[in-house]
DNA sequence: GACATTTTGTGAGCATGCTCATTTTTCCGC
DNA sequence: GCGGAAAAATGAGCATGCTCACAAAATGTC
């Protein structure tokens, strides 16, 4: 159980490395399972014995990719900016991580949106619960108190917008994601703020 | 050319039909082309003579189930609620409108998405641009002026996330949809009025 | 080292969305 | 109604993600 062990970890490894050489040369729908067993050196089917589906060598390969940004998020000096601030440089740091992997992110949405489907690839999942829990835990900081399911809902939903308009293949540069990071922000922290001193004003808009 | 292009329309017509019902019975997914094709009583080819692909029998069945929507927005009576509270009735409406295809809406999410792709499923990109457009035509109505782009790509991102939330098959129920739409538009409208006012404020959160 | 057991590798085969060369049908001028 | 052209239907075939029964190798036990 130690030589096996060491060589599926290294076995593992190459898969993911040579997928990642391909995903980058020919793009994710273009490079074949085949392919990659090919390249690696390994039959077809063996691919399937290390990961689940296609998809999931692609979500592992994205959240290795942003792994490092616990680290260092945590380690950020203690000369803080306001909630705004300190969100937007978490958001933008996650992108820098992200960027070899931009075009190949809406292939990742479908799985990663749903956050009730429990974890069709687990990567991707442990990533969203991640970032959410980074998120609540800054609101905290600056005396947001613990945000409630529905804030953190609409967080997700303006990042996932914020990801799917930084993947596209056409105009968008990166000053104009970051521009549309900034009006998400603001537009969310403005409404937390709003939330706070009155608990819930008499809107009833039914129909 | 006469005889021909009734008997076309109607088989259309047929196809939409049954992929309707086998969509309705099995989902998406597990009712494949070739059933719809045999169910039909076409050859399995002749099925994308007339769309393009699978998917795009699904996204005209979506658009054509909220067609009758523009005209009912339309009429609606000039006795007039805040723009909060009319957006929220249209994207209700909207909501009753497409609560039969509620579990494939994901399917199309990937398509509708992405604003910048022109059109994968015709269907669906005309969709997103009425509603838009709607939205739009609403808002300058209650004296907002004409929304820049920016503002309309959050709006779009928001009612998509609401309509991932909703097509999930666990729990949320409508008034859970109904509450998180109230939670979005509340946000939305709130960063509208607050960006009027000061056109922009010195934020230069960059990192 | 021989055996049994567990783990890992293998590739033929399947399902399914889609293509395309060929066949069949329809249209139209005469 | 005939003949040729245009349009439509057809289904064999392809590509690809994935499965699974079997083979090979590794591991543990004596």
């Amino acid at each position: 159980m130690r030589v096996t062990a060491e060589a599926k970890a290294e076995t593992r490894q190459r898969i993911l490395e040579t997928a990642r050489q391909l995903f980058a040369a020919s793009g994710y729908e273009a490079s074949t399972t085949r392919e990659i067993a090919d390249a690696v050196g390994i039959a077809h089917g063996t691919l399937f014995n290390y990961f689940p589906n296609k998809e999931a060598v692609l979500a592992t390969l994205v959240a290795d990719a942003t792994a490092g940004l616990h680290i260092d998020f945590d380690r950020r000096s203690p000369e803080e900016g306001s909630f705004e601030e300190e969100l937007f440089a978490f958001v933008a740091a996650g992108l820098r991580k992200l960027k070899p992997w931009r075009k190949q992110l809406s292939v990742l949405l479908e799985t990663v949106l749903n956050p009730l489907t429990t974890a069709a690839a687990d990567g991707s999942e442990s990533m969203r619960l991640w970032h959410l829990e980074t998120v609540a835990r800054l609101a905290k900081h600056h005396g947001l108190g613990d945000l409630p399911p529905v804030s953190l809902q609409l967080y997700w939903t303006l990042y996932i917008g914020l990801l799917l308009f930084w993947s596209q293949d056409g105009s968008p540069r990166q000053e104009d994601t970051l521009a549309l990071l900034d009006s998400s922000l603001a537009m969310f922290t403005g409404w937390l703020q709003s939330e706070k001193p009155s608990p819930s004003p008499n809107k009833k808009g039914r129909v």
